[in-house]
DNA sequence: ACGCTTTGTGAGCACTGTAAACATAGCGCA
DNA sequence: TGCGCTATGTTTACAGTGCTCACAAAGCGT
């Protein structure tokens, strides 16, 4: 009730209803245009340029969103990592989100940074940070930036080979376990 | 002379032709389309459909060439590499490739692989083959696919997240100096 | 109660991918 | 040599897209 169906002509709260039919489509796998998330969002074709100003805007909110729930995934009931496997762990668990939610993962990442929105930056300021702390607090003496780039890098790299079928496997439980070894494969490499 | 203007209505080598104008657009960083590329190939807006099926068959060709070109990039004038720091200078060229040619990379890996097309499938598994050589000629005992798929998963994520601005750096030098450290910094973590 | 600002609507433009019917020209075969 | 088949290019057309602009409705402050 709070958030819908007030009058007929003016909507109430269009730009959350427009995000979440959006976000909808893409977990549908449905491509989506401005046009069609207007559609079915039971609003005329231009009703969204007064809440977005591109369709990158939307897309980016999008992004922003699908950040935040990245971050509660590799975050949330799991506490910073101890420990190598730990941090094998959250390399699954970003493979596993990119799977799960390939449309909104392709959003995030799929095209250049819009260097002008901030929430996105941030957004992505936020995972690089979380990923230096966690590094930070299992290898201390090492140099931290390095080591978060490098273990983005390996998750993200994993992720889109996956998801764009480069890389294959048979489910997802699959996927798990070849994370899991490539990332104690590299990470044991030096003898 | 002889690829190109034979008569008036036949062109003598559209196929190529149009390849390339594309692979062009793309260097030049236009967004390109079916359309585009057959306007600035001279040539009437549905005359690529006598070539490629789709907009996808066409990106598809544009990859496979891709493919090549990146492989070459990586096994030329270099040999299979014999030590950690050749691995990872292939880290390095990886990402340097994608950041010298981005719309190409965009095309080879933005989308999911087009698994009617063989030829694509089959560059991509010479990629990944490659890298497995390489590893497995470096590191012997190892599990050369779990390595061949992190060291592939690393160099992929860093391009990825370089070219979309996620990662940051002020030079190509300054790319390569840090690809080189997250390559460095990961593979001695094992104490 | 009046006007201003916000929000939604409608028509319209330039563009895209794609399909279908048609035109041209080169090549094999009589 | 000439005839027709087929490959290749053209035209026309349609549906869908992002986006702009002029208009309409509704809520809000004075």
């Amino acid at each position: 009730m709070s958030t819908s169906e007030k009058s007929g002509y003016h909507h109430g709260d269009l730009r959350a209803a427009l995000l979440s039919t959006a976000m909808e489509m893409l977990e549908a796998g449905e491509p989506f245009s401005l046009r069609a998330v207007a559609r079915r969002a039971g609003v005329s074709p231009t009703a969204p340029y007064r809440h977005f100003k591109d369709r990158d805007a939307l897309e980016s909110a999008l992004a922003v969103e699908g950040f935040r729930e990245l971050l509660a995934d590799l975050g949330g009931g799991r506490g910073l990592p101890a420990s190598l496997p730990d941090l094998a762990e959250f390399a699954v668990a970003y493979v596993a989100f990119a799977l799960r939610r390939p449309a909104l993962f392709r959003v995030m990442f799929g095209k250049p940074c819009d260097d002008a929105d901030d929430e996105r930056v941030k957004a992505a300021d936020a995972l690089h940070d979380l990923l230096a702390d966690a590094l930070d607090h299992v290898f201390p003496d090492a140099d931290a930036s390095a080591l978060a780039s490098a273990g983005w890098g390996l998750a993200h790299g994993l992720a889109c080979l996956y998801l764009d079928g480069k890389l294959q496997a048979a489910s997802g439980e699959e996927v798990a376990d070849r994370v899991r070894s490539a990332f104690l494969a590299i990470t044991s490499v030096g003898s």
